[in-house]
RNA sequence: GGGCGAGUAGCUCAGUUGGUUAGAGCGCCACGUUUACACCGUGGAUGUCGGGGGUUCGAGUCCCUCCUCGCCCACCA
């Protein structure tokens, strides 16, 4: 024994021992799936994570929770198949790259070149698609690595590509006219996702229009109020209420319904509202409607600086209640804008290059950025006087997401999806329960999103993803482009369904072509035609990863076996963008949804309840918590933590290299590249950190103190098995009769069996802080506080010796079972050790004969073991070894005096409590003097009652009376309250007459109890009192 | 403006269909090295369950309302 307890670390040496296993598990080819007809499958494909760097504490979750679903899938005989890979993440990529080009090198892309750039990117992405997948293999993830796929691999180009031409086909991809959120420092259109709002101090100019011939009685200008002056050189109009008066009506009649609702105290500001509305009845209204009659005869504005004539029209869009009531038009730059021209039949100019100066269409002002030329407008006009008044004004700036630039809305040549049809079927799924959302709240979102039925906008100006298969011809003229058009519907390509075109009136003309590096490209090419430098938005690809993956478009064995997939495990944030798109290209392609059902995990927060960032600098690298709490303890503190419906807030701390004292992060000290250690004045780094000097400082990892329950678990359950392992010496398995053994036998069995059935109720449910709760109780509660203590004993007899070790090994290895999904290292490690002292650790009938834990069988509740009568039977003896314990340590006894105590109690108590009685000696040191009624009380006696068992123990000479009495009184009173509350309760008339029967009675039964306890306390009071005199 | 979620011990969170004296981990206090484990053991202290109102014999739990925080969507001349 004293041998084993040397060979056997007290510590798991998760440094070496998790790479080892690793590597062997996957050489031994346990995260293999293969089809296989006599197995049901079992898919999950990983959301795959973005090229652009590594992964955080955000994904170490969401990927935990994965290799639980496939771990705990495929121990229950499911062929488990993890789909993994990672997305090229066209824009967020690109700008990565582009952006370390201009901080090492200074260069911008265009210095290198499309084929250079991208090679560059390639670069990057193999470095950091290494760098992940080494983070997922460090965490334990059970991915089929031999699958792993990358979204601009061949296959899902393939993917892609067959994709596009489909909808080509179906006439659901065009090109059209659009505003889009141009990114000047990219160069390409970002779609509203890609934008974020901030507030910036700005001004609101109101600046004058020089109305044109002005008739006798209409004014001389129109006063118009904008935020960005320099896009006056882009109107086109002015535009006015067509009926002014009926406008105002309509807003007052409308603030009228909301004050009638409106509460007391929201009154103030509607009525201010309607004062307002009254007042400028007077001050607007004359001449808004005789500006509104000047648009309906066609007057014309000068538009300052470039001296242009422009119109004032009428459109519902100028709002006579806002600012002057008229508003300026802009349609190459602004949305709403945009719809007006449409309406009004305006031109729209265009005014910016795309790197956002000015264009020709800007006049002299061609060249200057947006803000200089903001600068030089606003001075000339007031030159002129046409600057009526300036405000200060918040303004909330759209900027592009990736570059962190403003976005200037810009009109431009888009491709788009149409959403219609795919979308509502996209819709259908979820309504009629083919795609379950878990939880169910998140489908409104999904359901909201998809009904708007917008058109997806999915060309991006990139030069990272898959490039747009569509060339085009302008034609210039109708008559050719038909001629052309007779001419391709004559190749036999067309006919060979290799091509397909379309006709942008008048005379564009767009071909795409099936298959990548066709005969019919260099066709296109040398015909005229060229092809669209667009590459796709990285949704597209990301859309059909789940069938992409299994080979799709070809009918692949694997397609037919594993899609749809089983389960989607993701975040919230990422419902619209990708799960609607998976669901609506699925169903599209395949005709099947991907998966049927999605869970929707909670989000990691910091401190501060903000989400993690890069960017934000409180983003965690998993391999830092690895490195100090090891894989299993990570994994396990996210499970434990991943409830069902908060967020997990979690505040990080630096871990000094130096001194390895806690530095907590701060909103202030977590942008910092270097920090200086509080507690041993020593500077370290940050991820910030880019000078020579900076980094010549040793980094200080960021973990966190949240995982420490999940560390502390793992040591407690290594110390567990180790024992156990010890004390395996000369173990002889035999058959056991289960219900012939002792007590505690009978009672351990029947909480592994219902603790093996909630767990298993709580995976399948995705409550997998509920799953680590249930395992971390019974392992740690249950097994090590009750189980293993009271085997101790039973362990020094011969008798007893054998049923122990057998119950001991079985519920050890019961235990790792359940425990492998969450922490598959550890329980790996003990397993394989355990099986050299054990080999059968069966209670009767075939042990398993298996390799690795993690292909072994998921443990089934057995309900021949479950037995409440024998759990509360056993929470009785629980209930007197917490008074022995309570009293010894109120009386401050010391570990190695022994007491006697007696137990005064029905005999049905009685003949439980016998068996017990080396047990109170091993975990109490306490000897029982006598159970039942028939034994003489103590002259000192300390008593606590518990369950209507009264606890006496003889203090003799131990005891500090003082304490005692003190403690006594405090009870007493206490107690003397609840029968008060209690007696109240039972004579009050409704209580007994309306509550259930059942509930009153358990109220009499209680207020007895407490009743005896007072008796037994002031009993002992008065012994106490006469012995302290 | 619309929607969703959260507010329970110093911190981070559980709390099942309303039902005895509201729980856990960490932290704190006291005692302790009893041959698995100090990443441990035993015991203890700590709560107007965000505020107010209502339903009910009974509310942390249901309803209304207010406050605070977070997220999503829409809009913003």
């Amino acid at each position: 024994m004293s041998d084993l307890a040397e060979l056997i670390p007290n510590r798991f040496d998760y440094q070496t021992v998790c790479t080892e296993l690793y590597a062997a598990w996957e050489a031994d080819g346990c995260f293999r799936a293969e089809v296989n007809p006599h197995r049901k499958p079992f898919t999950i494909v990983i959301p795959p994570p973005n090229v652009t760097g590594a992964l955080h504490l955000g994904h170490a979750l969401n990927n935990t929770l994965q290799d639980i679903q496939i771990r705990w899938h495929r121990m229950r005989g499911f062929e488990a198949l993890w789909m993994p890979g990672t997305d090229h993440a066209g824009i967020a990529t690109q700008a990565v790259v582009e952006r370390r080009l201009k901080e090492l090198e200074n260069k911008t892309r265009h210095d290198l070149g499309r084929e250079k750039l991208v090679e560059r990117i390639w670069q990057w992405k193999n470095e950091s698609e290494i760098r992940i997948l080494n983070q997922l293999r460090s965490m334990g993830c059970s991915c089929d690595w031999s699958r792993t796929r990358f979204t601009l691999d061949d296959i899902c180009a393939k993917a892609v590509r067959t994709t596009f031409f489909d909808l080509f086909g179906k006439g659901l991809i065009f090109r059209g006219k659009r505003l889009v959120n141009w990114d000047t420092f990219l160069q390409t259109a970002v779609s509203d996702d890609e934008v974020f709002h901030e507030v910036v101090k700005g001004h609101f100019w109101h600046l004058k229009y020089p109305v044109i011939d002005p008739a006798v009685g209409e004014p001389t200008h129109v006063t118009i109020a904008t935020t960005r002056p320099e896009t006056m050189l882009g109107d086109t109009a002015v535009a006015v209420h067509p009926d002014p008066a009926a406008a105002l009506d309509a807003v007052e009649k409308s603030l009228r319904i909301k004050l009638a609702a409106a509460p007391a105290k929201e009154r103030p500001p509607l009525e201010q509202q309607l004062d307002e509305l009254s007042a400028r009845r007077e001050t607007h209204l004359p001449l808004l409607k005789t500006l509104a009659a000047m648009a309906k005869r066609g007057a014309r504005l000068r538009l300052p600086l470039l001296e242009r004539e422009i119109r004032l029209v009428a459109d519902v869009w100028a709002k006579p209640e806002m600012g002057s009531g008229c508003v300026k038009i802009t349609p190459a730059h602004d949305p709403n804008d945009y719809e007006v021209a449409l309406r009004c039949d305006l031109p729209m100019i265009n005014i910016l290059n795309v790197d956002g100066t000015l264009n020709t269409e800007a006049g002299k002002y061609q060249g200057l950025t947006v803000r200089k030329a903001r600068q030089q407008i606003v001075e000339e006009l007031e030159a002129l006087g046409l600057v009526a008044e300036i405000e200060d004004r918040d303004i909330d700036l759209a900027h592009s997401d990736r570059s962190k630039t403003p976005i200037e809305p810009y009109l431009a040549d888009q491709w788009f999806v149409k959403m219609d049809q795919l979308a509502q079927a996209a819709m259908n799924a979820v309504t009629d329960g083919r795609v379950k959302i878990i939880p169910e709240r998140y489908a409104k979102g999904y359901l909201d999103w998809l009904g708007e039925k917008r058109d997806w906008p999915v060309g991006r100006q990139l030069w990272w993803g898959h490039q747009i298969p569509i060339w085009t011809r302008d034609c210039v003229e109708e008559a050719a482009a038909k001629a052309e058009l007779a001419r391709l519907s004559q190749l036999p390509d067309c006919s060979a369904g290799q091509i397909q075109f379309t006709l942008e009136a008048p005379a564009v003309i767009h071909v795409s072509v099936r298959d990548e590096g066709h005969p019919a490209e260099k066709m296109l090419e040398s015909s005229g035609y060229v092809r669209q430098a667009d590459v796709l938005d990285t949704w597209f690809s990301s859309a059909l990863w789940p069938h992409s993956t299994l080979g799709w478009p070809n009918q692949t064995p694997e397609l037919e076996y594993f899609y749809p997939t089983s389960s989607l495990i993701t975040s919230r944030d990422i419902i619209t963008l990708w799960v609607a798109r998976m669901v609506l290209m699925g169903l599209n392609n395949v005709g099947e949804v991907p998966f049927k059902e999605v869970f929707i995990h909670p989000k990691i927060l910091d401190g501060y309840g903000e989400t993690m960032s890069k960017s934000k600098g409180n983003g965690v690298d998993p391999i830092d918590v690895i490195d100090k709490f090891g894989p299993d303890a990570l994994r396990f503190g996210l499970c434990w933590l991943a409830t069902d419906t908060q967020d997990v807030r979690m505040p990080v701390q630096f871990e000094c290299p130096h001194c390895e004292a806690a530095v907590n992060q701060t909103k202030q000290n977590r942008e910092q590249p270097t920090i200086e250690c509080p507690s041993c004045n020593k500077l370290f780094s940050t991820q910030w950190a880019k000078s020579v000097e900076e980094k010549s400082y040793p980094k200080a990892p960021v973990t966190s103190e949240r995982f420490d329950v999940a560390r502390n678990f793992c040591n407690k359950l290594w110390n567990a098995a180790r024992f156990v392992m010890i004390n395996l010496e000369g173990f002889q398995p035999m058959q056991l009769d289960v219900l012939s053994l002792p007590l505690e036998d009978r009672w351990i069995l029947s909480r592994l069996s219902t603790t093996t059935r909630l767990v298993s109720e709580a995976i399948g449910g995705y409550h997998f802080s509920e799953a680590a709760r249930l395992a971390y109780d019974f392992a740690w509660d249950e097994f090590c506080s009750y189980y293993v203590e009271m085997a101790k004993p039973r362990l020094q007899d011969p008798k007893l010796k054998a049923a122990t070790q057998q119950v001991l090994a079985h519920t050890l290895d019961q235990l790792l079972r359940i425990l492998q999904p969450m922490i598959p290292f550890i329980t790996e490690a003990i397993w394989q050790q355990l099986a050299r002292f054990g080999k059968v650790r069966t209670l009767c009938g075939t042990p398993e004969q298996q390799k690795w834990l993690m292909k072994a069988s998921w443990p089934t509740a057995n309900t021949d073991h479950q037995d409440t009568q024998i759990e509360q039977q056993f929470s009785r003896f629980v209930a007197v070894l917490g008074a022995l314990r309570e009293i010894r340590s109120r009386q401050n006894l010391a570990p190695k005096e022994e007491v006697t105590f007696t137990v005064a109690c029905d005999d049905a108590t009685k003949s439980l409590l016998e068996p017990m009685e080396p047990f109170f000696k091993a975990l109490a040191r306490a000897n029982c003097l006598g159970l039942g009624s028939n034994f003489a009380i103590p002259d000192m006696p300390a008593q606590l009652v518990v369950d209507g068992m009264e606890v006496t123990l003889d203090l003799g000479k131990f005891i500090d009376v003082e304490a005692e009495i003190e403690r006594n009184e405090k009870l007493e009173q206490s107690l003397t309250k609840q029968i008060t509350g209690k007696q109240a309760k039972l004579t009050n008339e409704s209580f007994v007459s309306r509550a259930p029967a059942e509930v009153v009675e358990k109220e009499r039964e209680s207020l007895v109890a407490l009743q005896q306890q007072l008796e037994s306390v002031t009993t002992a009071l008065t012994k106490l009192r006469r012995k302290n005199q």
